[in-house]
DNA sequence: CATCGGTTTGGCAGCGCTGCCAACAATTTT
DNA sequence: AAAATTGTTGGCAGCGCTGCCAAACCGATG
């Protein structure tokens, strides 16, 4: 049981009205700016709302005003984890762009597991909100179903390798894989490996490794060795897999990773042993997260629109356009390590 | 039997109990639990809200039940930033808790700006959250009338220096500041400088740095120098503040960051001018990230129980006692630059 | 002074749900 | 067999707000 630190009821509308000696539709009108009232109606209702110390109850609105059309105001957000920067930078862009636009956002984390996101979603939809925005295109059926029963605006974002529901905003993980191995063969390197993490729960890392195997196959090349980790991305996973790699197949001449951070790890481990970068072995990353920037030896990745496809999500959203897919693309961070 | 239903309108408990055949009282016992009802009926229940695909509407739902019993399953959570990983170690440690529970986290972003943060609070009052989280204990007079007034639980994070309104939870950062200054005093370092980002608008840096002066001035000592840069705390920032720094007072031998991200950019530093560190320069963070245990050297740095304080938050949130700090401490990660 | 277009206003019916209560049914007790 | 007990059930009044509508009001016009 809540304790209340104070007792009683909050102000309702019905009290700013008493206050301000008008009708509970006069103070709605005002304190929402619609419609027509006289300049003193306005001034005393908002005189009588600040001093009563009003806030509205935006659960009652919703539940009366847009129940049948519009949404709550609330845009559901569901990203799959929140230890990789990567997604909070997708929420930096959402949440910014949603702010201004009067919306909040509600979010779910669903730990790269469909089944918690259709909970999630089912969650998420008793708030009634506007829009959804899930990460990826890959859902349960039941979830769909949800989705589509929603009747609301549902973006899918990061991913854009396969048809949405919606809205999709993102690159295509398969053309990054691609044009990352195309770099690397580019630059000479022919005996790559592929150092990532659980790939079965990471579904865009996967496409993104299966790019790249594209590309080496498209140039007679096949990967040469491959070390995968159990659990999500981080340095020092990245760190312990370059490790274990050069330890079995030393030939090894260039290394691509799941993600910024787990290269980062692999820098670590090749700065620990002594290797130079890239003679000894080159690292080549994803996402081109702020950190690698300022590495003694920029690390070469892959920059991902990660603020731009947040803020792009939250216009298309808002705008209310047609379905449709947005490419925002991706562009290589040249970097020094590959 | 087929239910026909207007298009555009969702599923209500009204659909469910018709096509079950029994009254909307009985669908909302049913389908929360609550109160008593048949086996029969309840298998109705369930059965005709799985085949309309009935999704609760909470909306309603709070405002039903809010009048006496407490709040509506939502909860809303301020944080300063998404850019520093921080405050989604927060965040990852509140909605890991408050999912289990069954509430949902609506966040808000306020950039380091009370004023901001004042806008959001009564933003997120107005959809009458069980309780709220806010990060730190400085707001401006009018978000603590706000909050007063809201009868709800807050909680304030991360700090534990000085008064809070309700629940408080997190540790003491000039504590942390002090504790730091001590190791590397007690490692013979004695012309100390700092390093930071913008502590007009960080203030539990600014407290770190004035827990450090303090444990100085305690030993005789004062700072040597300090750098201070522009925004937020970030590697590239860190890098090129150390970088100003040794260059105006090269006989610094040990440095205090504000953030381990900042210590991680001095480390760049180091590497890029080929200084060994601590015999060169000592480097000390605060934060403990993840990333820097994975340094060829790891960083000598605060561990500060970031998850933990999230799911603590979430914990005395739901649990009713009584107002109070928690303090839930750090701990000294020695590593290999200090 | 009655009439008229336009503006301003308050009352009231919901929105979907829950809590309460009275009614009813299914037991058990006497 | 009647009474007492326990277990189920549906109806209905709100929760706070908004949308709609008819009424009241305004100055200006004929």
């Amino acid at each position: 049981m809540t304790i209340h630190l104070t007792p009683g009821r909050l102000v309702t509308i019905a009290d700013v009205a008493r206050a301000a000696g008008v009708g509970e539709s006069t103070v709605s009108r005002v304190l929402r700016g619609h419609g027509s009232f006289s300049k003193k109606a306005g001034e005393r209702v908002l005189e009588a709302a600040a001093r009563l110390g009003y806030v509205p109850n935006r659960l009652a609105g919703s539940l009366a005003g847009n129940a049948a059309s519009g949404g709550s105001g609330l845009v559901g957000i569901i990203i799959p984890s929140l230890a990789n920067i990567v997604f909070p930078d997708l929420l930096r862009g959402l949440t910014g762009a949603l702010d201004v636009t009067g919306f909040q956002s509600v979010i779910g984390v669903n730990d790269y597991d469909p089944e918690r996101e259709e909970a999630l979603v089912a969650g998420l939809l008793s708030w009634r909100p506007a829009a959804l925005v899930l990460t990826g295109l890959e859902h349960t059926a039941a979830t769909v179903t949800l989705l589509r029963a929603a009747g609301i605006r549902i973006v899918e974002m990061i991913d854009t390798d396969g048809p949405g529901l919606d809205i999709v905003v993102g690159f295509s993980n398969r053309a990054v894989g691609h044009a990352s191995a195309r770099h690397l063969i580019g630059r000479g390197y022919r005996r790559l490996a592929y150092v990532g993490h659980d790939l079965g729960r990471d579904l865009r890392a996967a496409k993104r490794l299966a790019g790249f195997e594209a590309a080496l196959a498209e140039s007679g090349l096949s990967l040469h060795a491959r070390e995968l980790v159990e659990g999500p991305s981080s340095a020092a996973a990245g760190r312990a897999a370059l490790d274990a790699l050069m330890a079995r197949v030393p030939e090894v001449d260039a290394v691509y990773f799941s993600n910024d951070d787990m290269a980062l790890g692999g820098y670590f481990c090749c700065l620990g042993h002594g290797w130079t970068v890239p003679d000894r072995v080159a690292l080549f990353g994803c996402h081109a997260l702020d950190i690698t920037a300022s590495m003694p030896q920029p690390l070469s990745t892959m920059r991902t629109p990660r603020l731009e496809i947040g803020r792009t999500c939250a216009e298309r959203l808002t705008a209310g356009g047609p379905p449709g897919t947005v490419d925002l693309g991706f562009e290589l961070s040249e970097g020094a390590t590959a």
